[in-house]
DNA sequence: GCCTTAACGGAACTTCCATCCCCTTAGCGG
DNA sequence: CCGCTAAGGGGATGGAAGTTCCGTTAAGGC
């Protein structure tokens, strides 16, 4: 929790023109910057356990021991509210890891995303950001940056296997981490049982294999063929395979 | 829209033992059913257009030109509402198709999500339903019933695929068909731009060169190789790639 | 076609959440 | 260390969302 950064893109002043100076970017010090963290803290926990339509800012503001006037101003609004939450949290992001092959990598992210979603407090706390997204404009705003540096950290590996000469040049380094995330996120949304490791190695395996036949070229080669899709050596001078 | 059938999970008594009869049970015709499928409509207009936290049960009730206290009585909150309408939603669904191949069957079914979620109505009302089920339990169960009926559908192509040798026998039909929604409903959530032709074609190809990979077998082999996840001949007798 | 009563509909009522007012506390420049 | 004022806190206020009451309409059995 870093001092000195304001609210995300939110209003509070209501007037529209932004031009009134928001609350805490003037003396952003002690007391300030210890009131955003206990709310943001008290913000996450309460969206963890009831939800973002059982989000209540009085009580937000009671459990960081704050007063209800205070979140009221500095953020105006739940969705607001989130919004700088999740510029918090994407400051808060690790590191991607280096295995040295780009499965192991794909295997590392998809279970560092498994085990975040069934987390019993990220888990719940992703659901209903992913709700307020969904509904308020500003946070799906601040959600899209959040992802945006998720998946740009995790490019990294694509590169590098590029590089090693593992799957095709040219390949869309972002659409490959987005489509290992992706199958974990559909399932927490649409199932019962949230991803277990299992989801987690097939989403890594899937977005390996289909990077590997060519399926994230920037530049898209006609239909596949079966076992061959976009062709064994699409683009570059590797010779993984057969 | 059929006659006949109540609303969803929602208990409107708010006695919580589920024995008063639900309004809309016993004399489920004429005026009922009218009010049922003129309060659904309004209701998907209504989220379409403010999504889900801006779903206002008396616009609902203006909307659909019935009394305020109907809703409420018939439906008792918003996220049942929602329920309601998924369970209608899931009686229309569409027929998988026949194309003859695994690859074209999944871009059809894939082409069908992109569709649906870049529609002018659509795409916001997939939007706002998916924000209700991440808030409300009962829309919650109501929605993972609704992908349940469609995967299920299109689970038939890949059965299909299997039974002419496509990819391997044992395939997990079900995950296959996730895979293909997955990242389009992952684009949805977390880009700014809804998916286009071109994610809607990787998404099959990528279920689909994963799926012909042994990606999905029921009975996990060990740790796949570049080039031969799952190994070239995992489990069938089908001779295709080479 | 009549009767019973399920279901609808308008309006008053209650509750809860966001905002406003004004006083108090404390950051930060001198 | 002092003073100015930004930022916080408690309580009152206004309004919108949900609830209840009771009269009206029409479904469905005879």
């Amino acid at each position: 929790m870093k001092d000195g950064d304001g609210p995300g893109d939110g209003d509070p002043d209501g007037d529209g023109d932004g031009c009134g100076v928001l609350p805490g970017s003037i003396r952003p010090g002690g007391r300030t910057a210890r009131v955003r963290a206990s709310v943001l803290r008290a913000a996450g926990d309460a969206l963890a356990e009831h939800g973002f339509a059982g989000l209540d800012l009085a009580d937000v503001a009671s459990r960081a021991q704050v007063g209800r006037t205070t979140v009221y101003r500095r953020w105006g609004s739940a969705g607001a509210l989130v919004a700088d939450l999740l510029v918090d949290m994407a400051e808060q992001s690790l590191a991607r890891s280096r295995t040295g092959s780009l499965l192991g990598d794909l295997k590392e992210n998809a279970r560092l995303v498994q085990r975040t979603l069934v987390d019993p407090r990220q888990g719940p706390l992703f659901r209903a950001i992913l709700a307020a997204a969904a509904t308020d404009d500003s946070t799906a705003r601040a959600l899209r940056r959040f992802y945006e540096i998720r998946v740009a950290e995790w490019a990294g590996c694509v590169d590098d296997a590029v590089e090693r000469g593992e799957i095709p040049a040219g390949t869309d380094a972002r659409e490959v981490v987005r489509a290992v995330s992706a199958p974990l996120y559909y399932r927490l949304l649409t199932t019962a049982e949230p991803p277990d490791e299992t989801a987690a190695n097939r989403a890594a395996e899937g977005a390996f294999v289909a990077a590997h036949a060519g399926v994230y070229l920037r530049v898209r080669p006609g239909a596949p063929q079966p076992g061959a899709v976009g062709d064994p050596e699409p683009a570059g001078e590797h010779e993984v395979g057969r």
